[in-house]
DNA sequence: CCCACAGATATTGTTGGACAATAAAGGGTC
DNA sequence: GACCCTTTATTGTCCAACAATATCTGTGGG
């Protein structure tokens, strides 16, 4: 079982590197809580369960605490970030600069995402709404397709990076939303603010939907 | 001369690892315009420069390639990013909004960055100003002590990986300023702007000065 | 002439094994 | 219990190797 390396033969639409595909292992097994905030990740025993060579698995963990999902201490390792009050803060001021940048240029064009409709859709129908995950998930789209529409890929790039910690931020405290009947009613209103194409309008009910995530996120515990 | 590692004796303040170590290097290098827009950077010549192994050259320009200051194509190594009129607004666009929402925290505490106040002395200063590559430190420097007045380590973390593409932007496509005195004049406008501690006052200025920019690089060539 | 196609050559991406340096864990003494 | 020494584990780095892919070269046909 030496180099052979499967390709995912009808899958993956790209061949990606060894790296890659071993970042966005981590990546998703990071933001699925596998790992307790402050554990190390000890690169033997991530070699032997992803079957990389150290070399890989330590170059893919560097990409990851570009992307704040990891961060690497000195001659200890890589440790999974604990969020404080600032970070949350932090995060959420950078969010808003990010999106609001992104509603910015809808307004402008009047061009309402398509997916962010779906999105809403799902909050909305309670047979898919049931489950936790499908609402995070949800929420997710909800946002990105709000950067994608922007058009810019460095704004993408930049939010792709955020998001993780956002991700991340949620599963170490859960429960951010009471219902998904909120949820649903929330971003409609914000769908409704970009539709009423006033820059004004748009940018004050997103920060008030950043804000209150905010305060919802502080409030645990 | 094997394994034979030089701490650096008096000067560093942190003995920071050989990935860290050639990530900068590497990173002056290519903002000093030593490789061409679409140069490759071949392995065994930059592990022979840096007398590094091929696996902490290819860690740290993974990481470049994270920061927009390489690119790498698969199965052809990393390249140097050429940056066409896209990149220019799309550049300005994420720049906006990160130094924009920076802007904002400076207007609401009132404090302006001494640092940003010295940037403006050496563009005042003929002796200092004489030199081409001061002013654009100048402007850098400038620049980053507005981003990190705003207190925050997510948008400085940021803004330094943007930094880099803006920089090597300048070095693609040189004179941006036709003299040290607008440049010091525009910045000086910039700072008032921001003593008028009106968000919509700093705000615009700062736009105008963006702008400025993206349609001198734009007019180039 | 130049296009295509074969082999030779170079370069990348990945792996395994090795080792110094540092941190963490015992273990004994006072 | 606090301190020092030894042992152990883990990290960070290097070297050497190899498969896969890309590039170069030369040769023959149209």
């Amino acid at each position: 079982m030496t180099h052979v390396q499967e390709l995912p033969s009808g899958s993956g639409p790209i061949p990606a590197s060894a790296v890659e595909i071993l970042t966005q292992d981590l990546r998703r097994r990071i933001l699925s809580g596998d790992f307790r905030p402050g554990e190390f990740l000890r690169d033997v025993k991530m070699c032997e369960e992803h079957s990389t060579s150290r070399h890989t698995f330590r170059t893919a963990a560097l990409v990851l605490v570009t992307q704040g999902l990891l961060r690497q201490i000195p001659n200890r390792g890589f440790m999974l970030p604990e969020f404080g009050p600032d970070d949350i803060v932090d995060i959420t001021r950078l969010r808003g600069a990010i999106e609001g940048e992104a509603v910015r240029m809808i307004v402008l064009t009047g061009v309402i995402p398509p997916a962010a409709l779906d999105a809403v859709a799902v909050m909305r129908d309670p047979a898919r709404s049931a489950d936790r995950s499908a609402l995070v998930t949800a929420d997710r789209d909800f946002h990105r397709a709000i950067i994608a529409a922007s058009g810019s890929a460095r704004l993408k790039r930049t939010y792709s990076g955020l998001e993780g910690e956002i991700e991340l931020l949620l599963i170490q405290r859960q429960g951010f939303y009471a219902a998904a009947e909120d949820m649903a009613l929330e971003h409609e209103r914000l769908i409704d603010s970009l539709k009423s194409r006033h820059y004004g309008t748009a940018r004050d009910a997103f920060q008030e939907h950043w804000e209150d995530l905010q305060t919802r996120l502080l409030d645990q515990r």
